[in-house]
DNA sequence: CCGACTCATGGTATCGATACCATTCTTGCG
DNA sequence: CGCAAGAATGGTATCGATACCATGAGTCGG
């Protein structure tokens, strides 16, 4: 193979010195002296040099790299996310390795063995629901491990997110307070989106007594949120012709409902609520006047690099559960 | 320091072969015999082990690793196109690293610095505008580089996009085409953001004669997409009141444009069109009724990984320039 | 003036894999 | 039966950095 990039040894050559002087002037510029940190630095610049921190990683045993895991991308919640980690990350000077598991369990344990294999100083997952195999290798490995986006009882290592359960519940509490008296729930049916399971739950306990409305479309490959929220909206009006108010599992799926009422001329919020759950600016949810819960995808994002950061670096964790909350935004489609 | 993963000797030794069959069983199982390809699979399944990527690369110089930077994940469509990406690379092996630039050629420069630390074997680059450093270190590593949502014309390795210019000057053709006099340009105002210029001058194009109306906002760190809309749409009608028709440089920007409209009571589309670029289903363009551009990122994003593919596996391309076109979709804001 | 100490620097082993070459053992064919 | 070809396996050098220990020069206090 013929020679591509340009090594330390190189670089040593060219300024006159060995080549862990060279690593130091670049790591721990502290501990050499100006004149050799001018003539290294001279010689990096001539030679265009570019440490592979592969390497480094391979002798120092830390790769400054997490490896991230997220469900879809489809979610626009979970773009804010991974700019927060990324900007996080960065500025520890880590960087981000991704993946996505559309849901699936066994595409998480494959991704999760696949980047172990880049041997990352801490993972972070979407997901608190995984496979007993996945599970064992992470725990074997012993990473810091952090769960996004739900609040599991007892996190692997840490976790950063908010209780679907409870916020889906104050969306329903929202409604029935308003006098909605039928009220039905709508989410695509992925077995293994634990963060919709526990919104659906959190609606049904907000209906002691009543039998719940809850509506799961399955996943098709040539459907967008919004064409669940038109397709539910008009199977809930069929099932259950009286309902009042439809709490939708995501912005997406809501905005496609409230396109459907408007085809069937069904007046919202005069003779139907709905809601949704993001809130994301960019997506229209303010301009239609959605009622939804706001999470603060970014303000994860931060906080589980911070804690990422920190765990690499050693520090004791105050806190292992940590909750973002969620804050209900009431607009005119409730 | 301690022992923390199981290594390749580590297999070899259990499964009582030498540590090289191990690598074979692994990477080639054709060169190895059935009886000890199932001894190394038992060894490997009791030990938990996963193979250090990292070392690999540094002894096969290849590290199946593609450096992705983005200007921005505010604009949802990006996401689709790391999405198309992230599926793409995953089909052939290999992992993505991730950086966002905020439109800062500083930022890019030192992130292409950084990201080549790791010995990519090749870069995504959603930018086609880049500092003479980075360009020299760039040329000077001999990598793939693939140039995403511009069309430059001459691409430092490869481009997979479609003309800026060439969709605002579609749109606002259409605008005329349809009776408006007096059309407006509403972007944000980010020097280094050459698809928002591009989009800018097609729009200008497409107006031979009359002054074109410009407005471009300075960003703020605090505001988001539909506040540049409101806020600039209220600017507009105050500079240039018989104002008949906005361009908007993205779908955010017409969002917020769009309900500032409904906030002066202003006839969409009878008194004004307004007019997006993006239409990704989950932002609710299509709920809102907006015409706009539509650009299919995600099919960028599996061209792009197709591209890298094809190239990192030595094979020749047929083309580097790959216009991935747009289509207007028109719908009730004009 | 000398021992102890710091500061700057270098040498060598090592991280965990693959590349390359060598070796052994089969197998087929003249 | 003998030899060449090929399959299976192993040994050793190597990738490019850092860790650890050693060395030599200069400094300070007793």
């Amino acid at each position: 193979m013929q020679k591509k990039w340009v090594t330390m040894g190189d670089v040593a050559r060219a300024a006159g010195v060995g080549k862990i002087t060279v690593s130091r002037a670049l790591s721990t510029p502290a501990k050499v002296s100006a004149a050799t940190r001018e003539k290294v630095a001279a010689a990096v610049a001539e030679l265009g040099y570019v440490r592979d921190d592969t390497a480094g990683a391979l002798s120092s045993q830390r790769s400054r790299v997490v490896g991230a895991i997220v469900s879809t991308f489809d979610q626009p919640t979970f773009a804010s996310t991974i700019r927060g980690l990324s900007e996080g990350l960065a500025q520890g000077g880590m960087h981000l390795l991704l993946g996505t598991t559309q849901y699936e369990p066994q595409t998480e344990a494959e991704l999760v063995a696949t980047l172990m294999g880049r041997r990352p100083d801490a993972l972070i997952l979407t997901s608190s629901e995984h496979r007993p195999e996945t599970r064992a290798l992470l725990t074997r490995a012993g990473l810091p491990v952090v769960e996004l986006w739900e609040l599991p009882d007892a996190p692997i290592f840490a976790a950063v997110g908010f209780s679907n359960r409870a916020a889906a519940r104050a969306m329903t509490d929202h409604l029935v307070h308003t006098g909605r008296r039928a009220i039905a729930f709508l989410s695509t049916d992925r077995a293994h989106d634990t963060r919709a399971h526990m919104r659906a739950e959190g609606y049904a306990e907000a209906l002691p007594g009543h039998a719940p409305r809850i509506l799961r479309l399955p996943p098709r490959a040539d459907a967008t949120g919004p064409d669940y929220g038109s397709q539910g909206l008009a199977q809930i009006m069929e099932t259950w012709p009286d309902t009042d108010a439809v709490v939708c599992v995501s912005d997406a799926l809501a905005i496609g409902a409230f396109c459907e009422a408007g085809r069937r001329s069904l007046d919202v919020p005069g003779k139907l609520a709905i809601t949704g759950f993001g809130d994301v600016p960019e997506v229209g949810a303010s301009a239609l006047g959605l009622t939804t819960i706001r999470i603060d995808g970014h303000a994860i994002g931060r906080k589980a690099a911070a804690l990422t950061l920190a765990a690499t670096s050693g520090q004791p964790l105050p806190e292992r559960r940590i909750d973002m909350g969620f804050s209900l935004t009431r607009r005119a489609s409730s």
